[in-house]
RNA sequence: GCCGGAGUGGCGGAAUGGCAGACGCGAUGGACUCAAAAUCCAUUAUCCGAAAGGGUGUGUGGGUUCGACUCCCUCCUCCGGCACCA
């Protein structure tokens, strides 16, 4: 069969790429580089979604257009194939994760091969290969032994640390109750006691914290795994739970991740999310006395300038000083408070935040005027914030407001508006800006510079400090699964740990034939008994401990145990990037000087993967762990740049097809909208034999009136039109796999990116498929007959169609530089109209006109990028390569350049406007000066029907766009 | 509540200070066909008008400008994120 057949080409073109291995990235670097990035998908069993390639497309194309440009291009792929639906599916039907993984890999290397990306799969990484997760397990060790200098900002090595508490020019730290025992002198400290100093300056660290525990998983997760008081990850219930868990310090660069973001080219959307996920505020702490207790409370307060408006204090009930602070006749309310609050789970705190607490029967004395203001326990202070007490100003912030209503406080207003107007604070917080009033020290001054005064003041006093605070928390580096990288820590008899040396690399996961959990706060692991008990030799290097697993009848080994824990997900997908550079290095995560070339400062872009896309959902997490792991690895000089990422781009959710729906009572045939549906209809579609029914419509049947759309038969009934997201349960999700089935993957290529902007949020249209198809038919229809022979010529183009040549390239080229693909696919269809009208088809009437090859040859290269395989096979046809060689590929061709000259018309036709409303138009030689223009507008006998004799009172001419007259 | 983004035909969108609606979808009419599909041609913001032509029009109201979808201010709506963070 003649004719545009993707079926047939496709799978040609795609062997022939991976065969002679068209897209290999050179080990050169020589050439400048250009690196993009695509976020590697975590292999599901579902397979690919149409929002895969969305992102994918886009990074093809600009891999493909730089390869073109001359530039030695990585684009690589891989699998971020550790995670909990893995180890759930083997959970439920009894295989073995490592097998499921394997195929689900297999698939959706399948899948992405089948849409024609030109990725290097020489460089495919997986991060659950051991030799991926030797150095996922080397760099977590870096990160253990690092402590951060807040004085430099920096990460250093622990051994500098020991070298500074062995020579006393750092102090050795109190260790609780043991101060007094330990002494300072460093070198005569047990091993055991050094470890644990050590221990609470690395930036892997271990912690008896709170964790959400989640029973239905068996594993503890990540704030930001845990959504609603339920797992992120099917939905179970989650609890608060004091375990012992391994942590990274990510808290000592919140400074630094926040200042990186500032030069990255990423959206500012994007950097407010990472800014407000940080959540620096600057603000005072201030020591409040207690009347009768020695020991001082000290409180955070953004507003130190309200000090005077302070009326109370409240500290959250899990606070240490509760009990020392509680009266004898409050303490039984005061125990039933905390009680109750600590049974309150996250959800219920958020769902209901009425205001609560109880009175502790103690006072605390105002540093400024002496006053004394009761102490209040309640959980509207969160004791991980901050000091997990504040200072109340009712006056001046809404939710101590409410509270001193509540519980009858006095409001004292020490702020009044700018503008002179009246608040009445009794009524409502008044919590802008304004002028310090009944405030002795700062009477009269703007909240900032009263801000700055009280503070200097309280600092000067010693009542008090300025200080920042961040939201973010230290990050919760471990899990209760199986499927995860082990930890490379050993815990010996004395309860310190110890890292595994580096040699004893990689610590490989135990196969393990019952991986379920174990129900009870045991890891999984915990099964491995041969794995998990051990001998070990401890050796000291450069003054801190490493293990040495060694047989147990080795002279000095002494017993230990393994690391049961797992790390979570992102640890893998935290230096991918790196990895693509040098994959295949057993002897370093990658080599210094192939990191340099492709994330290095040098480079023309100032270091970083130049391209990186990916879905918005991982705006702070993975973004985040992986600049905070980046910054560490910098700061020991093992990558070169401070950032990861320079350019980031966030792919918009692609929604299902847009929807037309009513509602259908069943009993009585009667059809309601299914807008704004009253709440016993909508429960009722819930029932098993439901009532109501959605009845969704075709497009024929709908029309808009006004605003809304109705029902064409019945104009009073609107009708719902809405695009949802897609999901099974809707049944409105499209495979890939289908769409290539019948378009092909290069019209599937076309329309994600013909679709709308990059970043928007877009829905899914089938006859939009069908469109950009339709497209590529009628391409190869202007270049081939009904018998696919070529309509080619070898003589010159004709002028208009080198001109319309030359535009196409220009505009391809720039769209393409500033990600806007769908204005490229837009110029190249009217590219092709304009060749359909020059060299009309067979049958349309008009005799045939034969196209140009240099034409032809010029259109397919710049359509190379966003449908390769038709590209190629247009190529070679007219090319007309008998035998098909790596240098065959039109990949092998340059990108076309444009001729400047040719952009410029001849003549220009100027549209003419009178006061700014368009009236006439005007064709002058392109080069006509300013006064021949206006002469020529003001010849024109529209113009001078327009102006009936009026002298124009302005004249403008805007170069080659407009004339303007004024009257 | 706070932060960010966006409002343009029936739909996706184009134009970032200079001809609003490129390109595509859908729709309508026509050609080809015994017929259908496919393909091709034409029309397609809206109002007045037979037409020529003219008026209006980028969420709302105002401002800046010779000129505003575009810049500034007000308000409204939608989307995304955060949310008792002191």
């Amino acid at each position: 069969m003649p004719g545009y057949n993707p079926a047939s080409i496709e799978k040609k073109w795609q062997a022939f790429w991976l065969q002679n291995k068209t897209y290999a990235t050179s080990t050169s670097t020589a050439q400048p580089k250009f690196y993009a990035l695509d976020m590697f998908p975590y292999p599901s069993g579902q397979g690919l979604h149409v929002g895969h390639p969305e992102g994918y497309t886009a990074t093809d194309i600009l891999a493909r257009y730089k390869r073109a440009k001359g530039f030695n291009v990585l684009h690589p792929m891989g699998w971020d194939a550790y995670g909990l639906p893995a180890e759930q599916y083997a959970i439920k039907n009894n295989v073995h994760p490592r097998e499921t993984t394997a195929k689900n890999i297999h698939h959706f290397r399948r899948q992405l091969q089948s849409l024609g990306f030109s990725y290097d799969w020489d460089r495919e990484v997986d991060t659950t290969d051991p030799t991926y997760y030797k150095w996922t397990q080397w760099i977590f060790l870096k990160l253990y032994d690092t402590w951060f200098d807040e004085h430099q900002q920096k990460g250093r090595p622990i051994s500098e640390l020991i070298a500074e508490f062995e020579s006393g020019k750092r102090p050795l730290p109190a260790m609780g109750n043991r101060q007094s025992a330990i002494g300072n002198d460093w070198s005569s400290l047990s091993p055991t006691d050094q470890r644990q100093i050590l221990a609470n300056f690395r930036l892997a660290y271990e912690a008896e914290v709170p964790v959400n525990w989640c029973p239905g998983l068996g594993t503890v997760l990540a704030n930001e795994e845990v959504i609603d008081g339920k797992s992120e990850v099917g939905g179970f219930p989650v609890e608060r739970k004091p375990m012992r868990q391994w942590m990274l310090r990510i808290t000592a660069y919140a400074e630094r991740l926040i200042g990186g973001l500032q030069n990255l080219d990423w959206s500012d959307s994007l950097k407010d999310m990472q800014r407000n996920w940080i959540g620096k505020s600057e603000g005072a702490e201030v020591t409040f006395e207690i009347a009768h207790l020695q020991s001082p409370l000290t409180v955070f307060t953004t507003r130190p300038d309200t000090l005077y408006g302070a009326t109370y204090m409240v500290i959250a009930p899990e606070h240490p000083l509760v009990l020392t602070l509680t009266t004898a006749d409050q303490r039984e309310k005061v125990e039933a408070y905390r009680k109750w609050a600590a049974s309150r789970s996250d959800r219920e705190r958020q769902e209901d935040t009425r205001k609560t607490g109880e009175f502790t029967g103690t006072y605390a004395i105002n540093p400024v005027n002496q006053n004394q203001i009761p102490i209040f326990i309640s959980d509207y202070v969160l004791m991980g914030y901050g000091t997990g007490a504040i200072m109340a100003v009712p006056a001046h912030d809404d939710r101590d407001h409410e509270f001193a209503t509540k519980f009858k406080l006095p409001i004292l207003q020490v702020v009044a508006p700018l503008d002179g107007s009246r608040v009445d604070v009794q009524q409502e917080a008044f919590t802008d800006e304004g002028l310090a009033i009944n405030s002795p020290w700062i009477e009269n001054l703007p909240t900032q510079d009263a801000k700055k005064k009280i503070t200097a003041l309280l600092e000067e006093k010693s009542l008090g400090k300025k200080t920042i605070n961040y939201k973010i928390r230290d990050w919760l580096f471990s899990r209760q699964r199986y499927w995860g990288e082990p930890f490379p820590i050993i815990h010996l008899q004395d309860g310190t740990s110890v890292r595994l040396a580096d040699d004893q690399l990689p610590l490989t996961l135990p196969e393990l034939a019952d991986f379920k959990p174990t129900g009870t706060i045991d890891p999984p692991l915990s099964k491995a008994d041969d794995w998990v008990n051990i001998h070990v030799l401890i050796e000291d290097r450069a003054g801190a401990s490493l293990a040495r697993v060694v047989p147990a009848s080795t002279p000095g080994a002494q017993p230990a145990r393994r690391e049961l824990n797992t790390m979570p997900q992102w640890a893998g997908s935290c230096w991918y990037y790196l990895r693509y550079t040098d994959p295949h290095n057993t002897h370093a995560f990658v080599d210094p000087q192939i990191e340099k070339y492709w994330l290095g400062s040098l480079a023309p872009n100032g270091g970083g993967v130049d391209l990186y896309v990916g879905g918005v959902e991982h705006a702070v997490l993975h973004l985040l762990y992986a600049r905070f792991w980046h910054k560490v690895l910098h700061d020991w000089s093992l990558v070169s740049s401070d950032e990861p990422f320079r350019k980031l781009v966030n792919q918009g959710l692609i929604l299902g097809e847009m929807e037309f729906t009513i509602i259908e009572d069943t009993t009585t045939g009667q059809h309601l909208s299914a807008l704004d549906l009253p709440a016993e209809i909508e429960r009722a579609m819930d029932d098993d034999n439901p009532r109501y029914k959605l009845v969704k419509l075709d497009d024929t049947q709908v029309e808009k009136k006004g605003e809304h759309f109705v029902l064409k038969s019945d104009h009073s009934l609107r009708v719902d039109a809405r695009s949802f997201k897609m999901s099974k349960s809707r049944g409105n999700v499209v495979n890939p796999d289908d769409v290539i089935r019948d378009y092909g993957a290069d019209s599937l290529r076309l329309f994600e990116m013909f679709m709308g902007p990059l970043e928007q949020v877009k829905p899914w249209s089938t006859a939009g498929v069908e469109g950009v198809y339709r497209f590529l038919q009628r391409v190869w229809r202007n270049l081939f007959d009904e018998n696919d022979n070529p309509k080619i010529t070898d003589a010159a183009p004709d002028d208009a169609t080198r001109r319309a040549l030359h535009k196409l390239i220009k505009r391809v080229t720039d769209d393409i530089e500033r990600m806007s693909f769908n204005t490229a696919i837009a110029g190249m269809m009217e590219f092709n109209n304009f060749l359909g009208k020059s060299a009309p088809t067979a049958g349309s009437g008009g005799a045939p006109n034969l196209i140009a090859r240099e034409v032809a040859l010029t259109f397919v290269r710049l359509l190379e990028p966003y449908a390769p395989h038709f590209a190629e096979e247009v190529h070679a046809r007219l090319t007309q390569s008998s035998t098909l060689s790596p240098q065959s590929s039109i990949s092998a061709l340059p990108w076309p350049n444009y001729d400047p000259a040719l952009l410029i018309d001849v003549t220009l036709d100027l549209p003419v406007q009178i006061n700014g409303k368009l009236r006439s138009r005007i064709s002058v030689p392109h080069d006509s000066d300013d006064s021949t223009i206006f002469a020529t507008t003001l010849a024109d006998p529209e113009i001078q029907k327009q102006l009936a004799g009026k002298e124009p009172k302005k004249k403008i001419y805007i170069k080659g766009r407009m004339v303007n007259l004024v009257v």
